[in-house]
DNA sequence: CTTAAAAGGGTACGGTGTACACAGTTGGTG
DNA sequence: CACCAACTGTGTACACCGTACCCTTTTAAG
């Protein structure tokens, strides 16, 4: 079925306790068996290899080697798994702007890596929605853009946090069309075959009815698989950057 | 647990003949009592109503007076009724771009047009992801904006298509933001005392560590629920591709 | 009337998340 | 040391899910 999960059902304040806890341990009982990195970790794996829909209590814990419930005694439930899942894949991107020296180029850089983050786990597609729970690795994510885009002379604050906002939105709405874009280029046998293929008929029927003439005109390539939509909107969102802060500079109306 | 679904379970080409199909009956059995149409107009009340995790085919057949089986007469499986209320509610922005006179005034009504679509239907954040099934709602918009961007002098067919993906997948990812921030400012009780409240405290801690010195400077507005991140991001990507056109125009260097 | 096709739907299977009760382990305390 | 509270591990059970299978009922064609 699919089923992206996370978001309404979870504690998130308990979420929160578990990314940012201390994991101090309680004096008295018996040690652990688990971690919750571990935990997290197999479900990561999971995820990777099989899917996000294979991820399931059980099949965590059995790739762990105990029993389901075991697990409830590192996190109180699948919702905040998936919140932790979400953060430590994050930790990924961690040194990506590194060799970034202009604001331009410190978003061009991280929202390609995001991309990236998209393409190593697609099962990101499925998760993230709706509940942004900020987690450790996010949040040195965004101070670490913060950093790279000081030089972004007269904007505010807000103004700022709104470009960090709107490049990561971006990246993440057409991550789907890429992601998906490129799985089929090179997938070899399941994606184009049985998506496009499946498409394509019932679409070409559509277009030869005369009701969607422009879209019957457009070249047969304005479709294809390899391209660079992202590129693309990428570089006008950094485009439009790039003339606000000029008109914040002062220089209104050389023309 | 919510749970987003659609993508990779379902048969799209059986999706995309119902989405297109004539609907023509065979001659020899008993009516149908039922139709597609009441099948999905079900399920999207259910979803608006109590959300999507509360969708299953018992839910929907229950709401409909008959057994959970007789659904399976109409649609192969709940992944194609996804696809299918996904198409529905499209063709709620039927409209949106009448007024619009400018490739500028079209997209920036598309976009709102889209996000309004977000907020009347919350759900469409758990769908909606990793496999764009276009139905006839879903191209007649296409063809709609097409059309209302043909002003766009100098852009290739291809860049046609890339200014509308990404406008759309720019709206589609800002919109989880947007809407969750809505939603705290006027549901109430739920949202902002429990999601916000929640990570304040965790939050407030992690600023006071030293570690993330350019967030904790940020003034507290930054984060504020009513700062319109949508328009002022959605503005900086049209100015972006005002920049484009004015550069194919051919006044590339008047400055 | 006969018959084949289609619709309706009950039952059942294998899966899910997780509440609950209980057993086993540990370390602090008297 | 004995004891016990605190803690971990987990088997069982429940409610729910999607849906395969199969049988009954309705319908129209021959």
């Amino acid at each position: 079925m699919t089923t992206s999960e996370s978001s309404g059902g979870g504690d998130v304040s308990r979420s929160l306790e578990l990314l940012w806890g201390t994991g101090e341990r309680p004096t008295r009982g018996p040690k652990p068996g688990l971690t919750l990195e571990r935990i997290v970790a197999t479900a990561v794996a999971v995820a990777d290899a099989e899917g996000l829909e294979a991820v399931s209590m059980r099949r965590v814990s059995t790739e762990l080697g105990t029993g389901a419930m075991s697990l409830y005694r590192y996190l109180p439930g699948k919702a905040e798994l998936l919140d932790l899942m979400l953060d430590q894949v994050q930790a990924e991107g961690e040194g990506a702007l590194e060799e970034a020296r202009t604001w331009r180029e410190a978003l061009h850089a991280a929202a390609h890596a995001s991309l990236a983050l998209y393409h190593r786990h697609p099962w990101l597609l499925h998760v993230n929605q709706a509940r942004p729970v900020m987690g450790p690795h996010a949040v040195r994510a965004l101070e670490q853009t913060l950093a790279h885009i000081q030089d972004m002379e007269g904007l505010s604050d807000q103004e700022l946090v709104s470009v960090i906002i709107t490049v990561e939105g971006y990246v993440t709405g057409v991550a789907r069309t890429h992601v998906h874009a490129v799985e089929a280029q090179h997938s070899g046998a399941m994606s184009p075959e049985e998506f496009w293929q499946a498409q394509t008929p019932v679409l070409a029927q559509a277009m030869a009815s005369g009701s969607y003439p422009l879209m019957a005109a457009l070249d047969e390539d304005a479709f294809a698989g390899d391209v660079d939509h992202f590129g693309f909107g990428l570089r006008c969102l950094l485009d439009g950057f790039e003339a606000l802060v000029a008109s914040r500079s002062g220089r209104l109306d050389a023309g």
